[in-house]
RNA sequence: GCGGGUGUGGCGGAAUUGGUAGACGCGCCAGCCUUAGGAGCUGGUGGGCGAAAGCUCGUGGGGGUUCAAGUCCCUCCACCCGCACCA
């Protein structure tokens, strides 16, 4: 035996253990798997897309410290794991930098990709490298351009003038969800309104299935990001209804979730940006105002037309409009509380049973009208506000024909009543709107459409893919994309008429760049389609997928409608990218969310540097359940750090004892010692098996790993003086806690799993604990007086509830409590407790 | 305002179906080892009372169901996240 007090004092280097491991698994790939099938069932585990920009940070450090401990798990278990990476490369921040220090952004994405690679790598992950892409990379974005021209055959992409989201800073529009309180997602700058034309995908055509899928097929999704995507798609039921005008002769329809109170419109309004409320105006004297009015509007940024105490303005419109139910001549407003983009930019207004209606109405003195009236007394109508019910239970009221009817049927009544003079049916209504996807910058996906004089918007021939993104010199923006002003790739020929044309100079939103690159990593290198169709259906869709909630909306959703849209065009075969969906929690420091303007944010790189890739994975893992936020502390590293020492010195210690050999289980087992280990150590694969299985309880799986080495060296000493099974038992034990280790901390598991002479870790089947040692004949029986605990007994672990009773109340200590007191209950848990209740 | 979540020692967190609250780690205390210890090993560590045995209180507050509640029900409070003039 050596001199283990010596092995006491050796150091844990990891910098010498983890660049050993990871050689080998570079050197061999072993994390590549073959798109061939092999009769294991495949799983595929991802990671959300990262986008690289300087080095990673603590949240790319935590997903992948989730997702590689899954990848491992799962492969042990006998699957086929695709585990790929590659990068969201395209996008503002790379070419902010351009305009700041004239560095072409791909020179600076492909460093950063570098340093993403080297440090990923540096961190141990099971990446299949093979399948490595950037959405920059030509051979990656003609599929994006590919996918735009069959969206755009299947009517799917469009291009329209609108009143979209506009980004002074950025200089670009924005998406609807790339709007966040009224300032822009990335930069934080107040977004203002402008009507432009611009590339849409129509995502509204797949608003029921994007809501109604989410019942049926995202089970294995959090609840909260699925209410985000509700609410986002904000379907409502409700009624369009016609109001005539008829002193120019035309008719508006509004819609309405209240059909039943339209004997209470006593106004009508429309939306600044409605086209038509100059028009309407003209003549009547007000077009002045009205004008004035819808230019305030259009100067204001949407957070001022949105604040949340805001007084309501509005400029009436000189005429008035029919009240379809009871012919009624009600006036016509312009106000800005009436949102262009919801609904049909005009509204029916009841001021009566609508707040914001009820207050425009007070200040300009318009009639307020009840037909709403709670069905008891006991629900009282306030005086200064509006009537919104709450039972369910209203009845109608100076409502004609209808007044009587009940609030809920009368919707329909009036809905159906109107439909039969042809002024209105029942329609739904969504929240969600086209996603826009064109962006006036130069570093992204170039749309592949030509404009031609005589043909129009002309697609771009497939053969032609890809458009390929031109070299400039001048990043700034003007309002256009830079690439308008590379007149060489602008100008081209008309792939129809081969008359004179120009290229499209906006680009893609990255968005669109990553709504589809789960689907190229299944067949990657594919240099004839985007991917074969059997490959992609052999993976998708994915199994695990996991990143930030920030997600919830923007990408989540997107993903959602492209797999749809392509599935539909026969392209992919599942009708949902994600099955599972794990949206991990942020890692703060001094309780709040690392940023460079706090100065509180630290890099993975300089723990790695430290104390190793083994311990800062683990250290996140161990930190808290991973869904939820953690604070990082600079102990609880250490503490880790520790604990890895420990398991690998144990592994020196226990194999330089010298007896025993390998890994195996002991033939047999005997002495208090050898059996503690033996418990203690299928206990461990027990309780680590269960955590990976039902939920993604690392921490708990990990401190049971701990348990288990705590356990190790209290018997170490005995079981090595004892030799023989004993000494085997040991070895054994040590080794599983390796094994078991090995998702969370590959490379230290992987060098004690060698030690101990048990080969390759990752190629040896996840352990099975042995049924004959989880259970122990003994147990501790809890003994209760009147909910109490009062005794602890050991009792054997098959005893009777009889027996387990009488032993209770044999107890010294309970006899106390109990004697010369009414026996009132009796309660037995076998296995575990007694209860007595006793009264007087 | 609407929707969702969280609340447990000095700290991060455990507690599978209601059945020993505080696993594991950090921190702290003590002992051992050592030339030394900011290394390692062992033990202790929720509050109060007590020399101890033990008693008692204790999972944001209040109430309830139950033999038994961190866990179930009602109610209130605090904090966090999402949405928000959506007709």
């Amino acid at each position: 035996m050596a001199d283990t007090s010596e092995i006491q004092h050796l150091k844990y280097d990891p910098s010498q253990i983890e660049p050993k491991w990871q050689q080998i698994w570079r050197d061999e790939k072993t994390w590549h798997v073959s798109n061939k099938p092999d009769g294991r069932p495949s799983s595929y585990v991802l990671e959300m897309l990262p986008y690289p920009s300087g080095e990673p940070h603590m949240g790319h450090m935590k997903v992948y410290s989730v997702g590689d401990a899954l990848a491992h798990y799962r492969r042990r278990n006998g699957m086929r794991v695709l585990h790929p990476m590659g990068y969201d490369s395209f996008g503002l921040p790379a070419e902010n930098f351009a305009i700041k220090t004239g560095r072409p952004p791909r020179e600076s994405t492909e460093d950063a990709i570098a340093e993403f690679r080297r440090q990923f790598e540096t961190w141990g992950v099971s990446i299949d490298w093979d399948r490595e892409f950037g959405t920059h990379q030509p051979t990656y974005y003609r599929w994006t351009q590919w996918i735009f021209l069959k969206l755009f055959e299947a009517g799917l992409a469009y291009q329209k003038e609108a009143a979209v989201n506009w980004c002074p800073n950025d200089q670009t529009v924005l998406a609807n969800e790339q709007v966040v309180d009224g300032h822009c997602e990335r930069c934080g700058h107040a977004v203002e309104i402008k009507q432009l034309k611009q590339w849409f995908f129509k995502i509204t055509d797949y608003a029921d299935r994007l809501l109604n899928d989410m019942g049926s097929e995202l089970e294995g999704w959090p609840q909260n990001v699925k209410t985000m995507q509700k609410n986002w798609i904000g379907r409502s039921e409700g009624a369009e209804v016609i109001f005539s005008c008829h002193s120019i002769d035309t008719s508006y329809p509004v819609f309405t979730t209240r059909p039943d109170t339209l004997f209470g419109a006593t106004f009508f309004v429309m939306s600044p940006e409605h086209p038509d409320v100059t028009r309407i105006a003209e003549g009547t004297g007000q077009e002045e105002a009205v004008r004035d009015y819808v230019n305030a509007s259009a100067q204001k940024t949407k957070e001022e037309r949105g604040a949340d105490d805001k007084e309501k303005t509005g400029v009436y419109l000189g005429r008035t409009i029919t009240n379809p139910v009871n012919g009624e001549e009600i006036p016509m407003y312009v106000a800005d509380y009436v949102l262009m983009e919801y609904g049909t930019g005009a509204i029916m207004a009841v001021p009566a049973h609508d707040q914001r209606d009820y207050e425009f109405a007070k200040k300009f003195e318009i009639e307020i009208r009840q037909v709403i009236a709670p069905a008891s007394d006991e629900v009282e109508v306030p005086a200064d506000a509006a009537y919104v019910s709450s039972t369910g239970s209203d009845v109608l009221i100076n409502s004609g024909e209808f007044t009587g009817e009940s609030s809920v049927e009368a919707k329909a009544k009036v809905t159906n009543w109107l439909k039969e003079s042809g002024r209105g049916e029942s329609t739904v209504n969504y929240k969600l709107r086209d996603w826009l996807i064109s962006r006036q910058r130069y570093w992204g996906c170039p749309i592949p459409v030509v404009h031609c004089e005589k043909c129009g918007i002309v697609p771009v021939p497939e053969a032609a893919l890809p458009i390929e993104l031109p070299e400039i010199s001048d990043y700034l923006p003007k309002g256009k994309s830079p690439l308008a002003a590379a007149t060489d790739w602008v100008e081209v020929h008309c792939p129809e008429c081969k008359g004179p044309a120009e290229r499209e100079t906006d680009t893609m939103d990255t968005f669109v760049d990553s709504s589809w690159y789960f689907m190229r990593y299944t067949d990657a290198k594919n240099d004839r389609e985007p991917w074969h169709r059997a490959v992609l259906n052999e993976w998708m869709p994915v199994d695990n997928y996991i990143g930030g909630v920030e997600h919830a909306i923007l990408h989540l959703m997107y993903a959602r409608f492209f797999t749809k849209a392509l599935h539909d065009l026969g392209l992919v075969g599942a009708t949902e990218p994600f099955k599972n969906l794990f949206t991990q929690g942020m890692i703060t420091r001094d309780g709040a969310k690392m940023s460079k303007s706090r100065g509180n944010v630290i890099s993975p790189r300089s723990y790695v540097e430290r104390y190793g890739a083994d311990t800062a994975r683990a250290y996140i893992l161990f930190i808290g359940p991973p869904d939820q936020d953690a604070d990082w502390a600079d102990e609880g590293v250490e503490g880790v750090h520790r604990f890895l020492a420990r398991l690998w010195r144990l592994g020196l210690e226990v194999d330089s004892a010298g007896a025993g050999s390998g890994v195996d289980a002991p033939a047999t087992v005997a002495g208090d010692s050898a059996n503690a280990v033996m418990r203690k150590a299928n206990w461990a694969i027990d309780k680590v098996t269960a955590d990976m299985e039902g939920r993604f309880a690392f921490n708990t799986a990990i401190a049971a790993v701990m348990e288990l080495v705590n356990e190790l060296y209290k018997q170490k000493d005995a079981l090595v003086s004892e030799g023989g099974d004993s000494a085997q038992a040991l070895r054994f034990a040590t080794a599983a806690a390796a094994s078991l280790l090995f998702p969370f901390a590959p490379h230290v598991s992987a060098e004690v799993y060698e030690v101990l002479g048990g080969g390759r870790v990752w190629e040896t089947e996840w352990p099975k604990a042995d049924e004959s040692f989880l259970k122990s004949d003994e147990i501790t029986l809890v003994v209760q007086v009147n909910g109490k605990v009062r005794d602890k007994i050991s009792a054997a672990a098959d005893a009777t509830q009889d027996e387990l009773l009488d032993l209770a109340k044999s107890s010294e200590k309970i006899a106390g409590y109990v004697d010369g007191k009414e026996m009132i209950k009796e309660i037995v848990v076998p296995g575990k407790l007694v209860n007595l209740v006793v009264k007087g």
